[in-house]
DNA sequence: TTGAAAGCGCTACCAC
DNA sequence: GTGGTAGCGCTTTCAA
């Protein structure tokens, strides 16, 4: 099989030096000035022979390996697969690979990922940031190291970021429930401190506010689907007057649905239901769920173009990039007047 | 920070040789004798100054880069992203690290994949493959690269796979429908002749055989949500018969969902459904929709573990491990006699 | 018990 | 225009 061909077998069978070799490989010829015929002499047998330059060789030489390292909170939930999937494409296309890990927002877990990372000389990161990473985001950043937040950011930390604007989307869907009769409109999030969630709550309260309703706020301990599901079993049935809820997630909201499903049929159909983040089945549900989307695809786009130019430049631009997308309103039955 | 301390360093400072430190790291010092108390010296020099050998190096000396190569169709498809997590997990607890792609089920993409992980000295691959793929498959075992294809397999390749029981799930469900009632069953699957669809029409041939009925098989051109939306639509205004389906995958029967939905939502009610792949809310769906199940877990763990063993075994074992799990065969409403 | 030194394959500085 | 060669940081054989 492939024996394992190097630049030395190359320049030895054709008789000139590594130097030479390298420099025609590397698209230096020109500046090198080295001739036209050597260099098609060179890359006619490279191809000949299938060579491929050991990139293990060149990283430890160069110290760089064209890796970029994604940290997700959990790959197989469809959100951050979407954006995984979108990430992947970018660098592949601009000559990066992909090593990825979840966190499952576990801040032990996270630190240990990223000094792995780290160890494997990652060139840049893009980070699904766990409460309590700071320092860890801080230290890659001052050492040289680009950092590229998703769906969140750690607070007091001067890494780029890439976040949807939850509190207009909050606001915005939450009026959408008003407008549409619903007068006790309670808010389902999960129990972190964490700025996307902390804005779709001030989104909420904003809107509750300036319609003078009274704001229920429900926070889940999230460890379980089912966990998930007794808990708001039991939150429906301290609140009988709520007519409308907003979702702070997907995952909870299906978590919602199912408990609705389990009660009382009925409720499914009366009860006012937005869901934050889409997900496919929601346009199949009866009735179809109101989702605030957000745009994969484009955040993605912006968090693997943010990396790209930082790893692009040689200095080190201390300015902090923050982008803040806007989300899709995906109008469905679920939040009309019923 | 980090002032990139090197073996070299340490060596130094302790006033030793690197060939001592290196054995010390490596966990030989017992085997090479060397001194207790040398021992601590170092182990605490080290922690102290925090040095973490460079993976680059080591990698480049030894040829092992501890990094496995994992290839899927689409690592935004739940199915795929929920075996990714559970392989990810599986790997980090063994040292190894995951780089991942997602071939789209292109053959040229995944050659180039293939072409691309090589390069980076991947240590083994994890492969869904794509048609056409044999000989690259071929190739890298040759070159002695273990692979553990999952979910299909190339024929005619000796590789090792983990797939599951395919054509006795569609025969149970097939089989479960005419229990319940169902006169006109048919089967919608996607234009491939993959042996893990081959495998899913052979049961679905004979349970109906068996049972002396008539076999209804369309094959999607799957290109787009919309497009097999379309197809399915025209398909089912053919065939008024049908009272059944089996769908040869979820995707294909979101599709399916979709196209009656928009025509007929009475059709919904009547027509005897099940999918291949469970899917979170068909659970929630009206009516819930039965599904055979894949245990995505078992599917990772086999295929890490079946890696994780050629990859620590020095010889080359030529036999071939072909591992078929069952399914779970998740009842609801949707196969029911209505 | 410990150390010297040869490479793994490549890049880039400096000579000619 | 082209070539010699010094490393990048580590493992491992051989010697002492």
């Amino acid at each position: 099989m492939k024996k394992k061909i190097s630049i030395n077998d190359i320049a030895n069978q054709l008789g000139i030096s590594i130097t030479t070799v390298s420099f025609i490989l590397n698209g230096r010829a020109k500046e090198k000035r080295i001739s036209e015929a050597l260099v098609k002499k060179v890359m006619d047998f490279v191809q000949e022979v299938n060579y491929k330059p050991s990139s293990l060789a060149r990283s430890l030489r160069t110290g760089k390996t064209n890796t970029i390292g994604l940290l997700v909170e959990d790959i197989s939930d469809p959100f951050f697969s979407a954006i995984a999937r979108s990430i992947e494409a970018n660098a592949y296309q601009n000559g990066y690979k992909i090593i990825y890990s979840s966190t499952g927002n576990d801040t032990e877990k996270a630190r240990e990922l990223i000094m792995m990372y780290r160890e494997r000389h990652v060139d840049g990161y893009i980070i699904v940031p766990p409460e309590g990473i700071e320092d860890d985001i801080r230290s890659l950043i001052d050492s040289g190291r680009p950092v590229v937040q998703i769906d969140r950011y750690a607070t007091g930390v001067e890494a780029d970021y890439v976040v949807i604007d939850n509190e207009r989307s909050a606001y915005t869907a939450t009026q959408h429930l008003i407008d549409n009769g619903y007068k006790n409109v309670a808010f389902v999030t999960i129990d972190s401190k964490q700025p996307q969630m902390a804005d779709r709550l001030l989104g909420y309260q904003k809107a509750i506010q300036a319609n003078g309703l009274n704001a229920v706020v429900e926070e889940v301990a999230y460890e379980s689907s089912i966990q998930a599901m007794q808990q708001l079993s039991g939150f429906l049935d301290k609140q009988p007057q709520l007519d409308a809820i907003l979702f702070a997630t997907n995952y909870l909201c299906v978590s919602g649905l199912k408990a609705m499903a389990a009660r009382d049929h009925q409720m499914l159909q009366t009860m006012g239901i937005i869901s934050f983040d889409d997900y496919e089945l929601f346009e199949l549900h009866t009735p179809s769920i109101t989702s605030i989307s957000q745009p994969t695809e484009q955040i993605a786009e912006h968090a693997i173009n943010l990396l790209l130019t930082r790893l692009a430049q040689t200095d080190t631009d201390k300015t902090q990039h923050k982008i803040e997308l806007a989300t899709s309103f995906m109008l469905r039955r679920s939040s009309l007047s019923k």
